[in-house]
DNA sequence: TATGAATGAGTGTTCATTCAT
DNA sequence: TATGAATGAACACTCATTCAT
């Protein structure tokens, strides 16, 4: 919980963040596109004319929603895999878990499906997300793949594993449930344990020979 | 009825396929939200109203996208598990290559990416998705976890799989590939492989005990 | 009775009057304005186009509803005054009740709606309608005061009376029934009644003194 | 709130009644469904988007015009019998006089036209006008014709009466001038001494025997 | 005669944005 | 700093009408 720059950010200015607050809300129930700076500016308490006094326009508002939000959750987000500790099973668990708990419960799900939505034409945010979390994420992953084969439970053949498969499935259940959710929902817990026996041990019964392709 | 004109006729049942094909196009550039009337109609080379000869509403152009785009996908995965040859391992790797091949690098993606874009908009939409798409793909999976339970193929405990897991690498691909694809490209060949592989036979070492949670 | 005009335009031309008929009653359910040649024609079982084939444009056929319409009334309205019977208040009461049997509950009422919500931009039609409708029933009017003058009965002020007067709550209650029937009823058997006894007895006591304007 | 430009201010509260103005005038001209916001918010020399920050919709618009326009002329006429004073005969006469002057003569016959040519369109509207006027106007009469009870000079069997018999022939002049004036006009003076007089004391001769019905 | 195809002009409404205060 | 007023551009949708067959 660092909540160093969280401090340094407010006070100095509450407005603009009371804004991107409110934004970041509409946003997760309307998505950018519905979300309008009316609506925006009333969950804030303020003049719709005010909100073009600290943004210049309804994108920046919203790029400085994805800006906090990413910037809150990597604060947050401790690097687990700098101090390895048990097996590699145990890590890969608890990385996933912190996956799962940061990206696909938290508020950061909101932020990607809003860059699926309106990716094509916010290529700049798409690259600080890329940059901010999805590449630190990658390295993550790419260390305790690194780990496992150093301690020996992996097999070898890990080392040419694309690092964003581990990860894929927790993506994919951010997006379930952002989408499908009310017209089937997603059981998280069991999803994520799914997830992480399967990756560990495969779906063939033990014992089935490898496949020699 | 005889002696409509042909030249007519044709052309009077093309029309709803042109305006599909350009609604396709158009909502693979910009969404549905942001694709207008207009732009479709200026696409197919028809006026804005003609649209509305042949769909009531926008909302049923975009449903017709989906559904024509996306019921031949499926429909073929289905038809794979219903005649199975071969070892479960052979026809797990088959259904995700046509998943691959179709909902991923197919123009499914583009459906698929709009859904989870505006998912939220157009819930109507969603739903429909579901019920001719997601539906049919979620029973094609638990047949084929049911063919590797008999088969003896499959450990028992697959049966208690959400059926979502196994194909939800290549949903996250078909997403990757179209969000960030400019900023980190994925290697589709290889990320199949890897899907395929690490879903068979897991992460780690062969011959390491399960876990007992 | 007389049905000879009648006879002679059916079978002339069934279609046209196919759709007059048509029009009316889409008419008489939403007006001018609203009734679109879309479901006049799907009214009259053909397409929309084939009822250019009949008239030139949709006031035409407007035209045309009110022209029959008025036609079917006056043919049909026998001439009462003409030879007459009886006190004038028993043939007061009987002209008054044609007038409420023809213009306020028959078919015609629907016409006067019309004139009067689109009179202004059908000066044609209005005059039309007066000519055909209301100077036949003012002469009516006309004849009978002058009946009830020469029998003694009328005061020899009566001969100062607008005519239109003695007929105005029957066109009132026409009015009030097509607008404000579903708020507040009325009760057209009493109004009929209330209208002849005012009329003829007046409001105060018997035995009142005429005031001397 | 206290240094708002007193200008600013000026306008913004001028603003709905500039609007209201046109409106009614456009109506008066084109009746309701013709009167697009175009021409109102033109004839009222702003743009079109800015009547909606005064009305949220067309319809309220002129919910707004019946308003304004009609309630300051019952609201008189409901005045008079509130302090009767002199005979009833005197009493109906004035009542009568008011209604020819507001709602014949007056402003207010403009909206009756557009109620009774578009009713079925504006069944809201219809509503609102019975709600705010009709039921208040026919509260007046009722009055009066208690009065005239109590008084002594209506014979008892006035209790019996509709009490839109009474206002019914002022109406029909309402209507008349907005329809066939040109075709045929009416001498409202004469009229309304007519109306009066015959509602007063009937036609028939004094001493004339009452029917027996 | 009859119709299906096609369209242009127009309608109410939304919303991001500008401007004067 | 803050805001209310005002607007232009856009959008989905309707409908009378024209045209080729």
């Amino acid at each position: 919980m660092a909540n160093t720059s969280r401090k340094r950010r407010r006070r100095k200015d509450a407005r603009p963040e009371e804004i991107v607050r409110a934004a970041f809300q509409e946003m997760s129930e309307k998505g950018i596109a519905r979300s309008t700076l009316g609506s925006i500016a009333a969950r804030a308490g303020i003049s719709r004319t005010t909100v073009y006094l600290y943004f210049p326009t309804k994108q920046d508002v919203f790029k400085a929603v994805v800006r906090e939000t990413v910037e809150r959750t990597i604060d947050e987000a401790a690097v687990i895999v700098g101090t390895p500790t048990g097996s590699f099973a145990e890590l890969f668990r608890r990385v996933i878990d912190t996956v799962y708990e940061r990206l696909v419960e938290g508020e950061a799900s909101v932020v990607l499906k809003a860059l699926v939505a309106e990716g094509s034409e916010q290529a700049e945010l798409v690259a600080f997300y890329h940059a901010e979390i999805l590449s630190k994420g990658r390295a993550t992953i790419e260390q305790l793949i690194a780990f496992g084969l150093r301690s020996g439970e992996l097999d070898e053949r890990a080392g040419d594993l694309d690092p964003r498969l581990l990860v894929s499935p927790a993506i994919f259940a951010a997006i379930w449930g952002l989408v499908f959710e009310r017209v089937e929902p997603l059981d998280l817990k069991r999803f994520r344990q799914n997830h992480v026996d399967v990756m560990l041990h495969g779906l063939l019964r033990a014992g089935t020979s490898r496949e020699q392709p």
